[in-house]
DNA sequence: CAACGTTACGCTCTTCGTAAAGATG
DNA sequence: CATCTTTACGAAGAGCGTAACGTTG
């Protein structure tokens, strides 16, 4: 058995069983590849893949365990390559985030600037997604930390620290009713067109659940992931905008004005995950507690050894 | 990076940093485990292991996190190759158990003998060994189920299920007075010498707590990890005898008289541990079944998936 | 000087890429 | 017939074993 052959394996299943493109994104020849797959089933004694004649068109049983070793593995390597990395060129390397609009927009950006300064020769990638897409990439490897509210914690092998807390404002143009008619409440809220996050987003779905144990139903007549699209909307005058505090900017904003509501809704908790069984780089450890100040390295590391079998 | 290079690492570590052993153990020749190592080393970019001139005498601070990966890839290598096993030759491969002495002589006969008729293609190996050094085979991968008492839960990654309860009785000769003075206490027990098992051994530390805790101090004045052996020493006088239950057999330990003291020991639980990470073959979780009736494979399994990362 | 690790060298087996052939829908 | 996989073959390369050399204690 070798490497080559579970690169192989899990390139082929994360193309859709398609070998010729396995091929091109591993850089090499597609007859190679389909000859390591066949000495390795030959080897291995069963088939990973199902087979119509001469096309791949499925994964049999013990394959789908096979390929999730062999995932398992191929990141394991990665772990030991980074280790090279981290006692060899200290501090330079790559971090990838994935995030959401919200954090990748607000809040984000004072966190990297100050990363950057720490690591200049740290290459940064920042991916974006929902919720869920974000738990998953960390989940599959292909960033380093997520950060997200919500969801992310439903993945069995990531790692979740808690950030920090927020809540909503609601922006509305100058001179809205809404300003002039005293203390907000949900039932004010929802006499208004609302415009807010897609639900699945950043505490979307924390905002329904409090409005239908409340039992009121906000008129939500355009939804978005991105607070910039909202406040280009309210500006407008087609509705009331709900969004993350962090998201109102008293300057660039000046045209709208804005209202806390915390008192409306509960806090959100914005999460940071990594996976339980990767090697983190130091910069890693660095990024994560300007992130959330209280995780520092021996923090992070303690709550690895609570969380996961990781024995590192 | 091979995957033969990570072997070689492991056995070199594995034989205390001794390549020509390492070599032989790997059926090959040392030269060409010294290339292989020189040439991952030198891939990676630093040196896994310490070298004064020539000779290797110790491993270096990344090493030791390369090697711990190295371990845990080689044994995920494993259970690749089990996968394919369990779905080809159904049934057919080997069993190894850790346990203790009492357990192999006294418990698993049943156990082992049932298995064997529901698996008679199965080759089974029993190792013995002190709960620690058992619950270290299972850690370490050289054993595929561990049996136990106590300590075995102490490492990471095992996966601990409760077998049975078991209690401790005393055996002295006939006639001996302690059977005359109606009801046993600890300090009657303290007031003979006594053999019994090696504190560290089955459940021998719970009963030298159990004497401090009621701040008696008993006579021992023989320990031995062996029933049998403690059973020739009472029958040549030398003392009284305090074992497991389970280890009196009224037939064939006829010229010795039993006093059962559950009252006296709070009870031990036999535990049995698999690694978290381990590909279980179908005939484990036969074994496991036929050991705690209670744990069938989707019991297993649920535990699995609760207490570890393990996402199989 | 005995035990151990590294270097040197030649052989063999593997792997890889190109080209061609065979299947599938 | 376009797409995809397998087979065939030759060249380049990697791994292994023997033998010889260099170090360590």
């Amino acid at each position: 058995m070798k490497l080559q052959q579970l690169r192989y394996l899990n390139e082929v299943a994360r193309q859709d069983l398609n070998i010729t493109s396995a091929a091109d994104a591993l850089y090499t020849s597609q007859p190679g590849v389909s000859k390591q797959i066949q000495l390795f089933e030959e080897e291995i004694g069963l088939q990973v893949f199902l087979r119509n004649g001469k096309r791949l068109t499925g994964i049999t049983e013990p394959g789908e365990q096979i390929l999730s070793l062999a995932a398992k593995v191929m990141h394991q390597i990665d772990n030991i390559k980074r280790v090279g990395d981290e006692f060899s060129n200290i501090e330079t390397g790559t971090l990838t985030i994935a995030t959401t609009h919200t954090q990748a927009r607000y809040k984000l950006p004072a966190v990297v600037k100050a990363f950057m300064t720490a690591y200049p020769h740290v290459k940064l990638n920042i991916h974006q997604g929902n919720p869920s897409q974000v738990a998953e990439q960390v989940a599959k490897g292909d960033a380093d930390v997520g950060i997200a509210t919500e969801y992310i914690s439903d993945f069995e092998n990531l790692l979740c620290l808690p950030c920090y807390e927020w809540n909503r404002c609601v922006v509305v143009p100058h001179g809205h009713p809404l300003l002039l008619d005293g203390a907000l409440t949900l039932e004010k809220l929802a006499a208004y067109p609302l415009i807010t996050y897609d639900f699945g987003y950043t505490g979307g779905s924390l905002v329904s659940k409090t409005f239908s144990e409340a039992g009121v139903s906000p008129n939500v007549v355009l939804t978005a992931i991105d607070a910039d699209v909202i406040k280009t909307y309210v500006t407008l005058g087609l509705g009331v905008g709900l969004l993350a505090n962090m998201a109102y900017d008293p300057e660039r904003d000046s045209n709208l004005a804005m209202v806390d509501v915390s008192h409306l809704f509960p806090n959100s908790t914005t999460y940071l995950g990594v996976r339980k069984d990767a090697f983190l780089r130091g910069y890693m450890y660095g990024f994560i507690e300007l992130m959330a100040p209280k995780f520092n390295r021996k923090a992070v590391n303690e709550a690895l050894k609570i969380s996961g079998t990781s024995s590192l």
